[in-house]
Order: structure tokens, then C-alpha cells, then sequence
DNA sequence: GTATGTTTCAAACAGTTGTTTGGAATTGAT
DNA sequence: ATCAATTCCAAACAACTGTTTGAAACATAC
């Protein structure tokens, strides 16, 4: 039994690396299993396919994602809608982020890379997979910020959280590439919350214009 | 030379869509000789190597855009400091964009998607040859919102011109998906054109913010 | 200790990948 | 029509892919 949770999570912890890096296709099972220190067979033995290892992967980060943002829509959803400023709003996403990065290193951009790639695959597997088992909290995220700024239309929100969606995916996705540039050009480091914190007014200022 | 010609442009049209609908690994030489109707062996005779074949499909979209692009920008480069509004900077960008639409079908979004699989090479091979080849355009780009926005640091712009850049290619390279989205909800069905002057309004105000 | 169920492992499987090859077909110039 | 160069093409290449297999190792219960 520890035996095996160890094997499962080694490999997890492995995969999502890779593929946050690589991308599914680029990543060999052989590869993920060499760096994981497991048989090549154990893979299919605990998770039946890759395909299923990769929403695995995406299963552990959204149950851990979607389960605290959860709780920051609960006390949103006890206000009145002059309080929901979007500043307000965008923290609920951002907190539940932030805390990802409690739980392994660099999770922020592993977590974002791997959204990028899910909503990259045209065919829309994965990311029909995603919305289908995590959509509803973004639902209510969007019904929030309706109730906050009714003068919008709802398609006028449901776009402008997709163009936010994009620039936190590109950002924080690539944010170790980005900051390599930014430190060179500028020779200023930022971290991974430098940049999420440069982004709120950002954020904020387009989604109330 | 025609017949070649003929050939060489088949490979890419095919290609390129399929890159762009697939990604680069998922995309087979067999699956693009096959839509291109040509042999599989002429991919390797005309561009060397498959990576060689993704560097000349980025070459043909980045010339096109580039030089219009630059156009743009040498117009912009006479006017004074506060004459250079961020709506009319971003319009310098867009124009080129949708200019690209005349030559092929959903050129837009194609581009679009390229660039985002190019940036999520984490190795960064193709995103080095992009920035390498044509970072200069981008450098004059930045150089004029310094130069309208100067209250700005030069990477509080820098950052803010991915976010941007981010918006862009999630929205306009998932467009297809999103619309469809988009339509079942609200039944509203938008062109890509309607997609980016829906957009112009947010990344202004958070360029200005 | 024996029996039962779970987990690991080396080896092999069939299928796909990018690339190479040598000869056939086509082209353009004299 | 003849020659040379270019372009095409069927076939084969070695390397790699995800998955399966059957036996070995292990743990757990009686």
C-alpha cells in the first residue's frame, strides 16, 4: 500500500513535470518512467493508458485548485454586487493559485503550462474533459462577476475572462523563459508572485473598461 | 521550376494547417504528404529535415506579417510622444494581423496558434529562431510605447505587452473553439474580426492602466 | 508455513516515426 | 534528338512508440 503510493506519485510527479515541459505527444512513457525510477510497465499497471495518466495529472491540480477556489466563491457570493469590485474578484483566482506553489515547486507555471496545452489540443479531448469536470466553479466565477458589472453583457465577460485567461496561461506558462529575458534586458528578477502581482492592475483595468 | 513550385507551396499549405490544428509532434510527415498529395519523400528533398519544413512555415507567415507590420511602424516612428495613443499603437499590430486573412483562410487564427505552440517550446529551439529573426520589429514596437507612455518602466511595458500578447493568442488562436462556445450560450455567433475589436478596448485600458 | 492477492519487472509485441536510397520520370538547353 | 540536371517516387531502414505478457517478488492473512 505505501509501497504503491509512492510508484503512483512518482510517477505523477514526474509526468506532469515533463509534460508541462515537453507536451504529451514529446513525452515517452519510458522517459517519464526512467526519471521517476519505476518499471516502464507500471504505468499502464496504475493508470490502464497515457491518455489517463495525463487527466491523472490534470486531476490533482484541479481537485486542489477548484476545491479552495470554491470556498473564495462561497463568501463572494454572500455579497452585494457594489462590492464586487474586479480587483476583488481576480484575488479569489489568484489566492487559490498562489497556494498551488505551497504544495510543490514551481507549481504556478507547471499548472499553467499544462491549461495552455489542454486548450491547445484542437480535437478538444482534454479540454472537453476539463470543463466538463471543473466547469461549473468558472460558472459561478462568471456569474459573479455579472452580478458585479451588470452594465456588461454576459458575452462581453465571457470573452474578456477568456483574453484574462490568456495573458495568466502565457505569462506564468512561460514566466521562467519570460524572466530569463526580463533579467537580461533589464537585469530585474521577478518571481513568480512579481509577475502575478504586476498583472492584477492590468487584469483589473481591462476587465472594467 | 512551376511544377516545383506547385510542390514546395503544397507542403506548406498542408503543413502549416496541420501544425496548427495538431502541433508539431502529432503532426506525421505521412499525414501532410498525404493532404499535400504529394511523396513522402519530397518533404525531406525540398527542406532538408521536418524541423527545417516548421522553421520555412514560420518564415512564410513572419515575412508577410513583418513587413507589414514595419510599414506600420515607420509611420509611427514620426509622430510625437503624445500623439502615440495605445489604441493606435495596438491598430499598428492589428492591421498586419487581418491583412494575413486575405491571402489564406484563417490565416489569423493559424498564425496564432503557431505562435503559441512556438512559445511553449520549453527547450526554445523555434522560439530562439523567431526572436532571433524577427525580435527586431518587436524591440521598434516597444520602443514607441516607451516613447507614448513614459511614466511606464521599461519592464513594467515589457510584461505588459505579453499580457497582451498572451490575450492575442489564446483567444484569437482557440477562436474556433471558443466561438462555437460562445455561440451555444448565447447564440452569438462572432468573426474573428469581431473577436479583436472586442478585444481592443480591454488591452488598452490595461496597457493604460 | 501455506495460501492469496497485489505489485514489480524484463522481454517481447505490433505499429508508427523521420530519413535514406537508387532508379524512374520529367524538365530545359543545345 | 541528345544530354544533363532536376524532381519524383516506391521501397526499405533503424529507431522509437504505447501496450501486453507471464513469471518473479512481495505483502497480508490464517
Amino acid at each position: 500500500m505505501t509501497k504503491t503510493e509512492s510508484t503512483k506519485s512518482r510517477i505523477l510527479d514526474a509526468a506532469e513535470q515533463l509534460f508541462a515541459e515537453r507536451g504529451f505527444a514529446e513525452t515517452s512513457l519510458r522517459t517519464i518512467t526512467t526519471r521517476a525510477r519505476v518499471n516502464l510497465a507500471s504505468v499502464n499497471y496504475h493508470f490502464c493508458s497515457k491518455k489517463s495518466l495525463i487527466q491523472a495529472v490534470f486531476d490533482r491540480f484541479l481537485q486542489d485548485f477548484t476545491k479552495e477556489l470554491s470556498l473564495e466563491l462561497m463568501t463572494l457570493e454572500q455579497l452585494s454586487a457594489d462590492q464586487l469590485e474586479a480587483e476583488k474578484l481576480l484575488n479569489a483566482l489568484i489566492r487559490p493559485l498562489l497556494s498551488l506553489n505551497g504544495r510543490r515547486n514551481n507549481a504556478i507555471s507547471i499548472f499553467m503550462r499544462l491549461l495552455g496545452r489542454a486548450y491547445a489540443e484542437t480535437q478538444g479531448h482534454l479540454r472537453r474533459y476539463v470543463t466538463d469536470k471543473y466547469g461549473h466553479v468558472l460558472v459561478r466565477f462568471t456569474h459573479l462577476f455579472q452580478k458585479g458589472y451588470p452594465n456588461l453583457t454576459i458575452d462581453q465577460i465571457f470573452w474578456r475572462l477568456h483574453y484574462m485567461l490568456g495573458s495568466m496561461i502565457f505569462t506564468l506558462g512561460g514566466s521562467d523563459a519570460l524572466r530569463q529575458i526580463s533579467q537580461a534586458d533589464f537585469n530585474r528578477d521577478l518571481g513568480v508572485e512579481d509577475v502575478i502581482k504586476e498583472m492584477l492592475p492590468f487584469l483589473a483595468a481591462g476587465m472594467k473598461a
